[in-house]
DNA sequence: GTTGAAATTAGTACGAA
DNA sequence: TTCGTACTAATTTCAAC
């Protein structure tokens, strides 16, 4: 229980790139099935529904936790039951070079749950959870508006969550019925989707949205 | 264990809204914060670190489960490290009345991590993990561009997710550090932070951008 | 990688404050 | 309600195969 044991760099930093680890199997891959399910079941009855050892499961629980793959366990939490009703996605367009100043502002922005960087016509976007529709009127004129990193906001209100899923793994995008345990399709037997069989789109009404300004490049700038 | 115990309707549905259950104070969130970080703490040291006996953390415990303030406890997993790299978002627009027809199409795509409908110009955005590019592509072009419902689409990639916190709380918010447990700060303490003291508000640099043909009030209609 | 043991710990039920 | 203890059942560790 407690700590992590023989974790060097696992959970380490907010965005880490580890080097390759180990190589993932399907059994690592159905213990990660199980787990981000029910994160709080026994090695034991993980061993049972993955079907090997006690011992194995032991061992390769570990090393996923050291190796990173798994990154935390955490619980999931009702917002609107813990006093958080409103969700709100702000889009946020950052003056360039100086995206370290809006990451360490947005590290002491307690209500914000997620940012992640995009392409597009904004830069980034940060979900953030708070009491009620002032407190989001109050974040973005007040503390966002503020920073001097941050040039522009959108914000729009989410009304509801349609589906939350634990984490997507790869092994549910192909949909195994038959189970070939010899087989071994790991991480090769997955088809690259490249072969887009895409011909009759009914018309042009998608539309990707590249990095602007050149932006792409800058990631690593942080 | 496995199973919750006296959970009439707790973890149900997708999104159901379940009555006022029981009334969260400051220690029920204390263990909320403990279990959103480490969701696989054994109750007897989660006992420790809230303060509380053994035998109370358990019927707290199951009383959140049961209640639904925690509706899951899930393994957070390495994306790229199972194999899913590519992160992006999709902005969708989708024809009204059609709703439940993109909600059905919806669950049926499993690289779908999480969807959520929102004010502003799209109705909904939906973010997904593949593997590749390619499957991005595939995946707007094939998939969603031939539902009906979906009448339009904007792409963004991720290319970085800044920060992940597991689960945002009100008591990230306030941050005390005197601790008063006669004072009981539990729900009501909580400031409306509606007293905005936004008066040095550079400029109209943000934008607030509201539902779309009125769709705010459909919501139930899905 | 697997099985089977021992030691520890977790989960439950009860009474008392 | 909450706490503390004892009891039971399970898990984890460690050994040998």
């Amino acid at each position: 229980m407690s700590e992590i044991s023989r974790n060097g760099v696992g959970g380490g930093g907010q965005s880490g790139r580890i080097g390759i680890g180990l190589e993932l199997d399907d059994i690592h891959m159905k213990i990660l099935e199980v787990l981000r399910e029910n994160g709080r079941i026994s090695v034991a009855a993980l061993a049972e529904r993955v079907g090997i050892s006690r011992a194995s499961a032991y061992t390769r629980f570990e090393a996923l936790r050291a190796d990173g793959a798994i990154k935390r366990f955490t619980a999931e939490i009702d917002h609107v039951r813990a006093g958080l009703g409103i969700t709100a996605l702000i889009f946020v367009t950052v003056r360039q070079q100086m995206w370290k100043q809006f990451r360490a502002e947005l590290a002491r922005m307690p209500e914000v749950e997620y940012c992640a960087i995009t392409t597009g016509q904004h830069d980034a976007m940060i979900q953030v959870r708070v009491a009620d529709v002032a407190a989001v009127h109050t974040m973005v004129t007040d503390r966002l508006a503020n920073i001097p990193a941050v040039k522009a906001t959108e914000t729009v209100f989410i009304l509801d969550e349609v589906l939350k899923r634990p984490y997507v793994l790869p092994s549910d995008h192909e949909h195994d019925r038959d189970r070939d345990p010899g087989q071994g399709r790991g991480r090769s037997a997955r088809r690259p989707a490249g072969e887009a069989q895409g011909g009759d789109v009914p018309l042009g009404k998608m539309r990707f949205v590249g990095a602007a300004e050149g932006r792409a490049a800058l990631q690593k700038d942080l």
